[in-house]
RNA sequence: UGGGGCGUGGUGCAAUGGCAGCACAUCAGCCUUUGGAGCUGAGUAUCUUGGUUCGAAUCCAGGCGCCCCAGCCA
């Protein structure tokens, strides 16, 4: 990757700018996310951005880890995280946990609660949202008739420094049961950004920690966990989406209160990709059930699923960078990256003869419709690096009339596909020998979705295409492919991009299409109906 | 509209007060031992109204549209 070929960018330009005017001498930006699932194609956007902010003032990224909620999440998919992000590319100089500081943390808070600034809330969550001074859960802001009512103020709000010290203490000790109490930050219930009306810091939960262990029942909420890691780690730029923008200023206030170091928090739209699950929990639901083989599926865009395709991490760069870095809503549509897929491949794919439905190829489009030039009784075409044919006649089944046999005549004058008389034909063709060819299996795939925006509604039986899949068993592919290895990649000529299934092995070859070629023939067909 | 964010061809991104450009997609042509790849060309855009200015996508004011927020999720 040339960082001089990276377009600047807002977020580029702000730092340059904090560098300039002496905000930061140095720059350090960090991955942040939380292990509860496995890195998808809307994950990579944010993780370029942080690496590449980095690499573009030589500075540093730290890989961090934001587990501050144990019930979702498990050292699996740290391990999983890591190994894609290595694979796309992505270089970090330490790894850490929003748990390593969970310590200090708590001594933090007990700063805030000594200046007056945090206090031990004993409602209950009913009651805090309905406290809160806005409708019930589930009402939408088109409904809402009046403006937003201020928030009523915690009966507990006022407790002294001494109990709310005592009550915090005892919160950690596990003297209470779980939802009982929290500790707030005491800032403004009337506060026009509901972020600010008085936001929970602690809960208490009964949950064993993949790292911690037993050691907590208290646990930090992202408010109260994110900011505090970014500034004791010196962070300089901490980069998230747009969702995040309502936060900042909580953000910006703990680190004031706090008088700690002030990172930057700058936010850009998150990637939107058509056809694309970015919901990790309807994933899941596919998972569950059987809809697809796993998370590495090669129909999901999970960074797994991608790679067992063939899609490489250069593509997926290509990609991101092309799409850019914005604050913008938007959407990018699947043959945006598709294109992207294509142009790396066509770059570095050796090309191989596969034949993956050797009857049909012919049958199709007989008789023949206009600027059709491949093979049909009368016509002469090129066998790719071989001779060149003439169709003669065809067979068909009696019964269903299917074609089972073409009849050709070939010239041996024309051995390497050049005739010296000068003639030309106008179409080449690719084929394999029946006598030499190995058998392979090909997996072909199509989205696995038939709506652009699989993540809203519930009903995902409805959004399937049942046909995202089609295995076909008999094919016949070059002898040299014999030895290829999981991971392979090729392109099989005039038919798309392939590369070899985990599934592969030793006498069993499988081929996932990782994505056609371009394909003008297909044009021709749709607009001739 | 309680607060916040965003509006440039079909899609995504540039232009940072000075000729609206790039990529993908589309269309036309050239070339081709992949109907692939490559090459050439074309069409299509500044949400709107007003203001400032010699000059506005850019600055200002109003309007319109879309998105985000009322978890003890992140």
């Amino acid at each position: 990757m040339d960082t001089e070929e990276r377009p600047t960018n807002f977020i580029i330009e702000a730092v340059a700018e904090d560098l300039k005017i002496g905000r930061f001498n140095y720059v350090r930006t960090r991955l942040p996310p939380e292990p509860n699932g496995y890195l998808h194609i809307g994950h990579v956007k944010a993780f370029l951005i942080d690496y590449y902010t980095a690499e573009a003032f030589g500075g540093e990224l730290y890989l961090r880890f934001d587990d501050t909620n144990p019930a979702k999440e498990e050292t699996e998919f740290v391990e999983a995280i890591e190994d894609d992000a290595r694979w796309l590319g992505i270089r970090w100089v330490k790894v850490t946990f929003a748990s390593d500081y969970f310590d200090r943390l708590y001594e933090w808070a007990i700063r805030l609660v000594k200046k007056g600034l945090a206090y031990v809330d004993d409602q209950t969550a009913e009651e805090m949202s309905a406290s809160r001074g806005t409708l019930p859960r589930g009402t939408k802001w088109s409904e809402t008739e009046s403006a937003l009512k201020p928030g009523i103020e915690s009966p507990y709000r006022n407790r002294s420094v001494e109990e709310n010290l005592d009550l915090l203490e005892r919160m950690k000790n596990g003297e209470f049961p779980e939802g009982s109490r929290v500790l707030r930050a005491k800032i403004d219930m009337a506060h026009p950004n509901l972020v600010m009306r008085d936001p929970v810091m602690y809960r208490i939960m009964r949950v064993p920690h993949h790292r911690t262990g037993d050691k907590w029942c208290i646990y930090p909420m992202y408010d109260w966990s994110h900011g505090q890691n970014d500034s004791m780690e010196g962070i300089t730029h901490s980069l998230c989406s747009n969702e995040y923008i309502i936060h900042r200023p909580l953000y910006e206030w703990f680190l004031e209160q706090l008088g700690e170091f002030k990172t930057r928090q700058i936010e850009f739209s998150r990637l939107n990709l058509t056809y694309a699950m970015m919901s990790k929990r309807k994933v899941r639901k596919l998972v569950e059930a059987g809809v697809v083989r796993g998370w590495d599926d090669p129909r999901l865009t999970t960074l797994r699923g991608l790679r067992r395709r063939g899609v490489t991490p250069e593509a997926i760069k290509d990609f991101i960078a092309l799409v850019g870095e914005t604050k913008n809503d938007s959407w990018v549509g699947m043959g945006q990256f598709e294109a992207c897929i294509r142009d790396d491949l066509n770059k570095h794919s050796p090309r191989r003869m596969a034949v993956l439905k050797p009857l049909k190829l012919v049958i199709d489009n007989y008789p023949p419709p206009p600027k059709y030039y491949r093979l049909y009784p009368g016509n002469e075409v090129r066998l790719r690096y071989a001779y060149l044919i003439t169709c003669t006649s065809i067979v068909r089944d009696p019964g269903t009339g299917a074609v089972t046999e073409v009849h050709c005549t070939y010239d041996p004058a024309t051995r390497g596909g050049d005739a010296p008389d000068g003639r030309k034909v106008k179409s080449t063709i690719h084929w394999v020998s029946a006598e030499h060819a190995i058998k392979a299996e090909v997996r072909l795939y199509e989205q696995l979705f038939t709506v652009e925006n699989p993540d809203v509604g519930d009903d995902l039986d409805s959004i399937i295409n049942p046909n995202s899949l089609e295995v076909l068993t008999n094919c016949f592919v070059e002898p040299s492919l014999v030895e290829a290895k999981p991971g392979d990649k090729f392109q099989f000529e005039r038919t798309g991009y392939f590369c070899v299934d985990l599934d592969s092995a030793p006498g069993k070859l499988v081929f996932n299409r990782t994505v056609t070629l371009r394909d003008t023939w297909a044009k021709i067909e749709q607009k001739q109906g």
